[in-house]
DNA sequence: TTAACGTCTTGGAACGCTCCAACGGCAGAA
DNA sequence: TTCTGCCGTTGGAGCGTTCCAAGACGTTAA
């Protein structure tokens, strides 16, 4: 009669290959090998031996597992720190779904503080001297982003979310099409008959900024649209992007796509500066569908980035490029999706 | 000549402590202690070794180290399910500081997907069983949530944010004072003349938000101002926040405390429906200081949480149970900050 | 000179796992 | 019967670290 029903009263004393082996009437390896090889065993003994495990409530002990395979199942995620006052909106729902992808694999993703700066580096490379993890994922790439090629050069696999702006290919990426998003927008607003369609975004010079800018132009473009004076940029600061849509105000535009909510907003508050407020003469589109999208009054139309898909895919690369380093690099590119509310 | 400068251009393979004593011309273990006990070694020694670690970049390799001293140095946290569709708008910058204090320690934080419902437990027994992490940092806690007792009943080291609503102490947390929050927004509207100030709240049920209803409930009662009839209840649902705004203002309510700035919304629409905006006449407090706040139109004034604050002491409150089991149960309440914007 | 002591340093053993080479038993062939 | 081959199973070795008991060495006391 053993304890079986109860899952342990208590964090008894670990369990190991040996006791379990010891219950099962087999050898240490035999154990191992119903875990990780359980074809190698008469059905039979694997039968008993899966009892044994269970049982017992075995799990074998990781560090162990690591120190003897050379691979931790630890996947490094690098916060940065957090001088950089502005939080990505967009990590919350991102870790998400990576970390629950990883789990199904058997792996975890450990967060890790990076230092600002020039140092940035040697937080990777800390990790990776310790072999805390196999591999990385990486976000918030920009041009001028060293860690993809230092990891690269040392042979360390990893996965972005955020394409590499600087066209050399130095390893896999995820990234959503922001260009195929604002290009969507447009194509929607002139469908609603808008003509004057304006753009408000970052400064140029951003990898994604300039991405969705893109967009905006092709589609214009494309329909015959005039973007010339169409095209104002700020930063994401209030009081600066409601100045940029008052200049857009100014040339007439009776839509505007933005490249985040907060540029959006921008627009709603040159609007109520002027007295009046978004709708069918004054549309906008914003960027992120963050989570107060809906809230607004009215409430925003935007392009969501399709988050979820976007970290089971990462690692899902990740996870391939793991099983096998000298693969072809791969990229995906994920397209938004429109959401549509009272702005429009 | 050894390549000294360059910071090893590839992986190479890895560094031991037996190749460092090597190098130094000591013993392992010699090695080993002027890591963890400087103090054994003649300071002629110690030199000696320390250069001969910096020379080839030696770390310890942490699977090992957790194998032997049975610690992995890896505090988890367990991300829920994404069934539950909404994302804590806090999470982000909380992890952020609980991974930069817990990186400044030796420590690091794994992040684990936590099975929705009734296995939720699970999750949990699983990494310890695996050896898999230290202790554990518990956010999202509410009445009914059994994870505090079940860890507190298997001695395993954890802290809370949020406090333990069910009134056992059953271990360490840290929260914030909502109803603090909420009575100095009271204080500050009733300080600028209002004397109809009402609350838009959650559903009763919720510790959280029943803290938060309190403070505004005791400062009214300070001032001896009458509270029937000025708090309504919504959950974070844009429609029904609304709704419950109106029937505030429909009270005459010249200002409102929410419990949230999802809440918060709530009367902005009202007021833009029934063709107004929040103001002088109409103000309103938020809770959460969400990025949007200063975004709005007007900018909304909302509660701070102190995320840093609390991260860090989260990790401190973990570190020091980690180290001493058997001391008393700490509990810290931190103070939220009134940032005012144009909305009052 | 030898014994005893304290300081600094050392190698063996073990943590729990997986790799590997080798083992025992059984079927069919010689 | 003995041999060969195969399948399923096994214990030794080792991953890189820390604990521990013991060693080397120089110094002081007997």
């Amino acid at each position: 009669m053993h304890p079986h029903s109860s899952p342990r009263p208590r964090t008894g004393p670990a369990v190991t290959l040996e006791m379990v082996a010891a219950r099962a009437g087999v050898g240490r390896q035999t154990v191992s090998n119903a875990i990780n090889s359980p074809e190698l065993l008469r059905p039979q003994t694997l039968e008993r031996v899966r009892h044994a495990i269970d049982e017992l409530g075995y799990r074998p002990h990781r560090a162990a597992q690591a120190l003897k395979t050379r691979a931790s199942r630890l996947i490094g995620y690098g916060i940065r720190s957090s001088s950089t006052r502005v939080p990505t909106p967009v990590l919350d729902q991102f870790l998400h779904s990576l970390s629950e992808a990883a789990d199904r694999a058997g792996y975890r993703v450990v967060l890790f503080a990076v230092a600002p700066g020039d140092d940035e580096l040697t937080s990777y490379q800390q990790l990776l001297d310790e072999h805390g993890a196999d591999g990385f994922v990486l976000s918030g790439t920009d041009r001028g982003d060293r860690r993809q090629g230092w990891l690269h050069e040392r042979g360390v696999p990893f996965v972005a979310f955020g394409r590499t702006w600087s066209g050399k290919d130095v390893g896999d990426w995820v990234d959503v099409d922001g260009a195929a998003g604002t290009s969507a927008a447009v194509r929607h607003l002139a469908g609603l008959g808008h003509r004057r369609i304006g753009f408000l975004g970052w400064p140029k010079g951003s990898g994604v900024g300039d991405d969705r800018a893109r967009g905006w132009q092709s589609a214009m473009r494309e329909l015959g649209l005039p973007t010339r004076g169409r095209r104002v940029a700020s930063p994401d600061d209030p009081e600066q992007a409601t100045e940029a849509a008052e200049k857009l105000l100014a040339t007439g535009a009776t839509a505007v796509v933005a490249a985040s909510d907060t540029l959006a907003l921008g627009w709603y508050r040159a609007l109520r500066r002027a007295g009046r407020g978004p709708g069918p003469e004054a549309a906008v589109i914003g960027f992120d569908d963050s989570p107060i999208a809906p809230l607004l009054f009215p409430s925003l139309s935007s392009l969501a980035q399709p988050l979820d898909a976007v970290g089971r895919t990462c690692m899902r690369l990740l996870l391939d490029r793991l099983g096998d380093r000298d693969r072809p690099t791969e990229h995906i590119l994920l397209e938004p999706e429109l959401v549509l509310r009272e702005s429009v």
